[in-house]
Parts: structure tokens; C-alpha cells; sequence
DNA sequence: GCATAGTTTTAGAGATACCTAAATTTGTGC
DNA sequence: GCACAAATTTAGGTATCTCTAAAACTATGC
């Protein structure tokens, strides 16, 4: 069933394939909460995404989405990224602001509005925090890399990519001068935060889990 | 009474504001005819918009903007104008095609992105129609300029303003190789259509009248 | 195997913004 | 001054997306 979807069908599509990147069904409530709405209203959109064959239902066993409501997630998180991509690059906007402009305005851009800002950005790959921008054919680039958790000291790495969920560790990791492509050497990993040397400040600064957690690297 | 202003409440505060540029009250069908709406449509959204005091209507006799009405107004068509800017500017988009995607983009953009393009364009006075834009202050810049069609031949002109509610003519117009700042002489005035000759392109153009009446030119 | 806590759905209602159809008002022509 | 056409408003209804409250279902512990 070829649709137009609304804003809302699409907030709700590109949630369900976050929250479904791990390939199983995602519950109403957790849907429901991402959404700041009540799990009832989760309910009745999702039987409309259902009658548009864009989700699979199965009523208190959760949502999957189709191939076709993959699709459409794919290009509003085409739009998403790329949009981040544009306001940090073109525009200056710091990596922890993008979120929330790119957020509204990924549902307005025109096709055409999509593919200059592709044009001028050199087609991108990457969005600021490290996220797989998807093709136009919905194809999305690797993201190979380990948790900074997982990386046992010593070793030497550059930040890839960064959970961008918490403006809070955006804003911390920049003022501590870390971002996309910041090489670190991790000094020591204790249980509940570990040490890293800086390159670019040559500065130590110390980590908490809950930020190293969020922290994607490449083993240099 | 202060307002979020909804998507619908922008559209209709704007409309308002093109429609009563003469300073008389415009009346609700001229507003469906543009927004096209339904009449009936109108009068109950002019009823929300009084009862916000942005505007002021006075049944059967049409509607006026009130002076915060005014100022919501402009700062919708500071958005629009200066994403027209943007877009031809920064974008490449043709003359004709920037209004569409500014006219859905102009009620999700944030002060932020107003202020950041606004700057990178060097805070520009006019648009790529030559439409003045607002200041932050909701002052109009000054457009002086006359109707071509009153401008006896023969003259040798500059482009300065073009009325963009036709895209048509906005298309002939640039297949012409006529855009703002363009230098025309004007050969013949007729009846129904007057010859100039294109400085830039050094070709005779025949232009209806249709068209001559959409251009505001400085003499020279 | 069954009570129960927690999750999910159903039912019914509100806000927004539009519609059509039926009044109502205005102002012009006679 | 009055009839009538045109403009405008009122009344009532639809679609979208949300909510709360209540009912229905699931799954866990004993």
C-alpha cells in the first residue's frame, strides 16, 4: 500500500528501527516512551503503520518494521544525518545543538533540498557524532568499531563515533576537547572509569562508564 | 495574550499581512482564495486568531492585523525570505523554485538557523525576488522602485524587484537571462507589451505586459 | 495451575484544522 | 425601502493524533 506519510508515521517508523537495530521485536511501551506519548497512543498508530503494511503487529508481542517500513526509516534518517552533517559543517553549529534543529526540520526537506546538501557535503558517510548516514539506496555504511569499554589499557585510539542520545556527554566530550577523530591514549581502565590522554590537549582527562560506554573507537 | 503560534496561525498571520500591504482590511474570501481554504474555514481560524489578538475582525467586514499580528507576521516572512536567500545563495536553487521549499521550511527553523544563515549572507536586505526582508526588529527595508510599466520608453533600466507569485514568469524571465541587477534598455513601449534590449546577453526581448507589470526597476 | 503484577489494547473523549450545507448579513439596483 | 445576489458566518461533521480510564492479556512465582 503506497501511502503519504504523515510527520508522525515517520517519528514513529525511525524510532521503531532505532530501537530495532538488534533485529528483534520492539514492545509498545518502549516505543511509547522514546515517543513521550502514552502506550495507548503507541497502540493506535501502530495498527494504522500495520494497515500500511509498514510494520509487522503482533498485538502484545510487539513491532517489527516491514521491508518497506525499513525503507522510510532509512530515508528520514538520511535526512536526519545528513541534516546534522549540514548544520555542524556548513552552518557551525556544535555537534550537541544538531539533534534537535535536524529533528523538525528532517520531515520538511524536499528530495532536492536532500540531495544539494549530499552534493555540497561530498556525499558523507558519517554524520558529527560518527553515525552511518544510509544511501540513497538505503545502504548503510559499516560501523566496525569496538567500545572504548571493551579496549583493555594500554592502547592508543581514535574516537569513531559517539552515542549521541545524551546531549550531556556531547557537551562534556567537547569541552574536554574530544570528538570525531580525537586520538587518546587510554593510561589505565578501573572499574568505574578509566584515564586517557588527550593527543590534541595533552591532557589527561578521566572518564566515567557512563561516558565510556557511549564511546566507539579504532585500535590504533 | 502571548501564543504559541501554530503551522496553520503562521500561514494565515502571513497571508494577512501580503493581503493588507494597501493598509485596508482584507476580506475573508480573498484569504481562503490564497490559503485555498474554504471560506468557512477562514472565518473560524480569523475567530482563533482574534481571540489571540493578533488580529482584528469585525464580522462581514473583514480583517486587520493587530500590531503583535504584525510583528508575528514579519518575522514568518524573515524566515521565508532569508531561507529564499539562502537557498539561491548557498544552495544554488533557481529563482523560481526557492519558494516552495522555503514556504514549508520557514515555520520549523530556529532562531538559531535564522540568525546563523542571516550572518553567513552578510544579513542581506532583499531576497533573490528582490523582496525586502525584515529585520530582526520587523523593520522592512525601503523598496523605492517603480513599475516597469510606467517607465516611458526610451530608458535603460536595472532590474530591482520581480513579483514572484507567478513561477511562470520567474522561469521566462531567467530563460531571458533577466534576474535582479540585470540592465535593460528600453526600446518600444505598445499597448500590450514592451521591446528591450538585455545588457548581459545584447538580445531584444519582447515582453507582455503580464510580465512588465511584475518588474520594478531603478531608471538610470 | 493459578493468582497476580505488569503490559497492552480497547473505549471514549479533546484539540486542531479542515470540510459541506444552511443560515445570516450586507449592500446594490430598482 | 425592499428584494436579491454575493459575501460571511454558523452548525455540524471528518480526519489526525493525542489523552485517560478501564478491560484484556501475558508471564512469572509459588
Amino acid at each position: 500500500m503506497a501511502v503519504n506519510l504523515t510527520h508522525s508515521m515517520q517519528d514513529y517508523l525511525k524510532t521503531i528501527f532505532m530501537l530495532t537495530a538488534d533485529h528483534t521485536r520492539v514492545p509498545t511501551t518502549r516505543i511509547a516512551q522514546t515517543l513521550n506519548v502514552q502506550p495507548a497512543s503507541v497502540t493506535s498508530m501502530i495498527k494504522k503503520l500495520a494497515d500500511c503494511q509498514l510494520v509487522d503487529h503482533q498485538s502484545y508481542h510487539g513491532v517489527a518494521l516491514t521491508e518497506s517500513g525499513r525503507t522510510a526509516a532509512l530515508e528520514m534518517i538520511r535526512h536526519h544525518r545528513l541534516l546534522e552533517t549540514y548544520l555542524s559543517t556548513a552552518l557551525g553549529y556544535d555537534w550537541a545543538d544538531v539533534h534537535e534543529e535536524a529533528d523538525r526540520l528532517e520531515h520538511y526537506i524536499s528530495e532536492e533540498f536532500e540531495d544539494r546538501i549530499a552534493s555540497l557535503l561530498g556525499n558523507p558517510l558519517y554524520d558529527p557524532h560518527g553515525d552511518p548516514i544510509p544511501g540513497r539506496d538505503g545502504v548503510l555504511p559499516p560501523t566496525p568499531w569496538p567500545c572504548l569499554l571493551d579496549v583493555p589499557a594500554p592502547a592508543t585510539v581514535t574516537i569513531r563515533r559517539v552515542d549521541s542520545s545524551q546531549r550531556d556527554a556531547l557537551v562534556f566530550l567537547s569541552s574536554k576537547g574530544i570528538t570525531i577523530g580525537t586520538t587518546c591514549t587510554v593510561l589505565k581502565t578501573a572499574s568505574s572509569y578509566i584515564m586517557i590522554d588527550v593527543s590534541s590537549t595533552h591532557k589527561t582527562v578521566r572518564l566515567p562508564n557512563a561516558i565510556v560506554q557511549r564511546l566507539f573507537v579504532d585500535q590504533i
